[in-house]
DNA sequence: GCCGTTTTCGGCCCGACTGTTTTCAGTCG
């Protein structure tokens, strides 16, 4: 039987879901932690627990999972849920959870909303602002109020949105059923998931056969995901399933898959560029309907069009067509050039491995060398390194390389970018580390002109070599902080900087777009995992990923050198 | 909840910010 059991992050996701019934109820703060580091520790792992525990085996030896939270596991896997979970459900309105994720309105605040007040959804809240309600309550405002508004005004317009991380596995599991379990030809996947988006709404999906063939395999699958399926058409077939992205499969002729493949892939942008094209090229009227593309592969179509096969990645029409027409458009990176990981969390400060267990991983993962960057002393929540604290880590360091075989460790440190551009830390201690990574981790609403000063200022400092997920955004959750990229783009040029890609599946900073103007100005970048586990180091693939829809080339990406050669540009900067 | 352990229970994430409750609770990073 093939796996079609809770994944990873589906599992990952109750926990988290738990974590914040616990804080609802108000029990030891601690508890909702666990889940919730449980939950980050589960993303990590890259076998499926599912797997695991049918084997048998031990999930403790994971941190943050003990005897209670794997018993849990056990149960949602054996059952598809929690009991625990199932009664809290019943015990709060349906709607509460989303009304914590309105930024300002915590637990203690929802619960008051929906006991006293009857608001039981953002859809209440947004309405009860509107009318100037909620600006009475006990601990609102009329600037409380407003920020609600603006929040969900945004929120409330959009259609639900996932993480490419989020429905990786969900699409795979899909796949995987189809073929394993269903012997169905030759599902695949196009859209946005294809391009490899941050941000998925709808997976789109292509087959070979017919309504009839296909939509009691679906009816199946989507019945033990207490999901529903809806035919749309003849040839188009939507499956639904709660808290995942719609699936849309479209059947499509053998003959047409490949021009097909193309026309769904998309982006619109690039499918309109492509059909103007290929009207001049070849001459004829619709690219989507004509004859001469027939039975032919999506790579044979851009043979036929005399252009260079675009991966999906960079299909969003800014440019690639003409690009791919010279036939020069960008080598991408892989993810095996990477040679090592500049931006890592050890126990010292929020991480939860040790030195020495980041560097063990290291070596499985091929890489050359890795750098320790933990929080600098303002963050005293996660309990940033003070000088002190760096010297002793320096001497640790310094002493497991002595050790070691087959990898080095950088000394490093991510300091905090204080609100008037000067750092955490004096140069006296900066100048002893291999690698600076400076970062904004507060005061993210400043005016954009003093912001890019900011950030200018800390980039001026010899001894920064890296800014830190560069504009501050948390997809779905925080806008990037206000600042002039190409400011920032022209004084990485002049200072000799390099703009962090943070690979962290929220972060995605710089996203692809900026990604490209650095590129393009000729600004190097450099990918990291910004791990806070080993498993995190494994998160640098989504990374590769926005960087592949930002059109980097291994030659744009410092992180591809050796340390050597990373160590001599650091030391340019420094002279 | 987990972890580490001097194996049985105490420590774990604490301080700044916000808006308004005027002396602080709730929220956030």
């Amino acid at each position: 039987m093939t796996d079609i059991g809770p994944s990873n992050e589906d599992i990952a996701q109750i926990l988290e879901e738990l974590a914040l019934y616990v804080e609802l109820e108000g029990e030891n703060p601690f508890k909702s932690r666990a889940f919730k580091n449980a939950a980050q520790t589960i993303r990590g792992i890259d076998v499926s627990l599912s797997q695991m525990i049918r084997q048998d085996k031990d999930l403790k030896q994971f941190t943050g999972i003990g005897k209670n939270i794997e018993n849990k596991i056990k149960e949602i896997i054996q059952t598809g849920s929690l009991n625990k979970l199932q009664k809290l459900r019943r015990k709060y309105p349906e709607g509460i959870l989303d009304i914590i994720k309105i930024p300002g309105i915590g637990p203690k605040q929802a619960i008051e909303l929906c006991r006293k007040y009857g608001l039981k959804t953002q859809e209440d809240i947004y309405k009860f602002a509107k009318t100037g309600q909620l600006r009475l309550l006990r601990g609102f405002g009329e600037k409380k109020e407003q920020k609600v508004i603006s929040f969900l005004d945004k929120l409330l317009s959009q259609k639900k949105s996932f993480k490419l991380p989020e429905v990786e596995p969900f699409v795979k599991q899909f796949i995987n059923y189809l073929k394993e379990v269903k012997r169905i030809g030759d599902p695949f996947v196009v859209g946005s998931f294809r391009r490899k988006k941050d941000i998925i709404r709808n997976i789109d999906m292509l087959f070979k056969g017919s309504l009839e063939e296909v939509v009691p395999i679906l009816k199946d699958y989507a019945l033990q995901k207490n999901g529903g399926v809806i035919i749309r058409s003849q040839d188009k077939v939507e499956i639904e399933i709660k808290k995942k992205p719609n699936i849309t499969i479209r059947l499509i002729e053998p003959s047409q898959f490949g021009i097909k493949t193309i026309f769904f892939t998309g982006s619109k942008k690039f499918n309109k560029e492509l059909w103007e094209f290929s009207k001049e090229k070849l001459n004829i009227g619709n690219l989507w309907d004509d004859s001469i593309v027939l039975n032919l592969t999506e790579q044979e179509i851009f043979q036929k069009l005399d252009i260079e096969f675009i991966s999906p990645e960079l299909r969003e029409g800014r440019g690639e067509i003409e690009r791919g027409v010279k036939k020069c458009l960008p080598k991408l990176v892989e993810e095996s050039d990477i040679l090592g990981d500049l931006h890592i969390h050890t126990n010292y400060t929020d991480g939860r491995n040790t030195i020495q267990e980041y560097a063990q991983s290291a070596i499985l993962k091929g890489y050359e060398y890795i750098c320790i960057t933990d929080h600098s002393k303002r963050l005293r929540m996660v309990n940033g390194l003070d000088e002190k604290a760096i010297r002793r880590q320096i001497e640790e360091i310094e002493s497991i390389n002595q050790d070691i075989q087959g990898i080095e460790i950088l000394k490093g440190i991510e300091v905090d970018i204080l609100e008037d551009g000067s750092l955490d830390l004096p140069n006296s201690i900066l100048k002893d580390l291999d690698i600076v990574i400076a970062s904004v981790h507060s005061k993210f609403q400043l005016p954009k002109r003093s912001q890019t000063k900011r950030i200018i200022r800390a980039m001026k400092n010899p001894y920064v070599n890296i800014i830190g997920h560069p504009t501050g955004r948390l997809i779905g959750r925080r806008e990037p902080y206000a600042i002039d990229m190409d400011e920032v783009i022209n004084c990485a040029l002049e200072t000799g900087c390099i703009l962090e890609l943070n690979s962290q599946p929220d972060r995605l900073d710089l996203n692809d777009y900026y990604l490209k103007l650095a590129k393009d100005a000729g600004v190097k970048i450099c990918i990291n995992s910004d791990a806070h586990d080993i498993h995190g180091l494994g998160l640098i693939k989504y990374g590769i990923y926005q960087a592949r829809r930002g059109w980097l080339e291994k030659e744009d990406i410092i992180n591809t050198l050796s340390k050597e050669e990373i160590l001599k540009i650091i030391s340019n900067k420094r002279v």
